[in-house]
DNA sequence: TTTTTAAGTAGAATGATTATAAATAAGAAG
DNA sequence: CTTCTTATTTATAATCATTCTACTTAAAAA
């Protein structure tokens, strides 16, 4: 079996997509790293191997991973978006004075779903959910 | 009794908080509506009122309030951030066609948050949730 | 009234993201 | 292996929300 970034872009070539050496490391940067990093961040990071590479490519992508499901878009409304491609079920808690997101697994919140389609009477598709807080880190430092 | 413009502008001179009549405008603009607005929204409903009125003073004002505690920023990812002026205990549905907001309440998400501090070890100081779908009249409509 | 200074105004600056147009290179076909 | 089609990349301009700056205006205290 090959590795997961491999076989994502096998399955995207299969729908007329061609494989590029920055698609590909794009997406195995994300793959491989667990800091949910923003568009900056990821153009950062490569630029050393591609030193030519434009943030475009970079948004270009990331909107095709976002379409094929590849991955997923953390919008707070502050500063930049942030992408994670880890797809399995899990939430995330964000620590306010550092940023750091850490990840974290619950039931799914079907109660509050059932809530929202008795009171608004909305097709409920899914629901968006982060705790914010202190990380233990900066819990832990008396400055 | 007042109303809750007036009350609120009541409280805020109180600790040196000049009142004005944009910051009225605003103020009872977004209480009185219902429909969480954007920046550019108050503007413009405000704009035959106040011609000279600059956006920067609805963001000024909107930041004193937040400050303040009168309303709360919704900062969905896509586009501008709305605010609110209900600060009771709410959660929002939000229609991926129309972009209508609706609210609606249930009981807060405490055994999320409980799962969060367990698994990440955060000091919790809140979450956010929204649920997204399609709202009564999109899904009715079959066009 | 006069004075103090918070607030408003206009416009420039910033930062994230998207759009555009030309150049490049994947991958199919011969 | 060479040619061809067109998806992709690149560089840059454009857009949009928001913040900043310097100056003017006007609340409200004295």
């Amino acid at each position: 079996m090959r590795n997961r970034v491999e076989e994502a872009l096998d399955k995207l070539k299969t729908t007329g997509v061609r494989m590029t050496p920055q698609r590909q490391a794009i997406l195995s940067f994300l793959m491989d790293v667990h800091i949910h990093p923003t568009v900056d961040e990821i153009y950062k990071s490569l630029e050393s191997r591609f030193p030519n590479m434009s943030v475009a490519t970079v948004y270009n992508n990331l909107k095709l991973f976002l379409e094929a499901g590849l991955v997923r878009e953390l919008a707070y409304g502050d500063g930049a978006s942030r992408f994670d491609a880890d797809m399995h079920e899990h939430y995330h808690a964000i620590c306010d004075q550092c940023g750091t997101i850490a990840d974290f697994e619950c039931e799914p919140l079907s109660d509050i779903e059932a809530c929202a389609i008795q009171e608004t009477g909305f097709v409920v598709r899914g629901h968006r959910m982060e705790v914010y807080g202190t990380c233990p880190e900066c819990a832990g430092v008396k400055h």
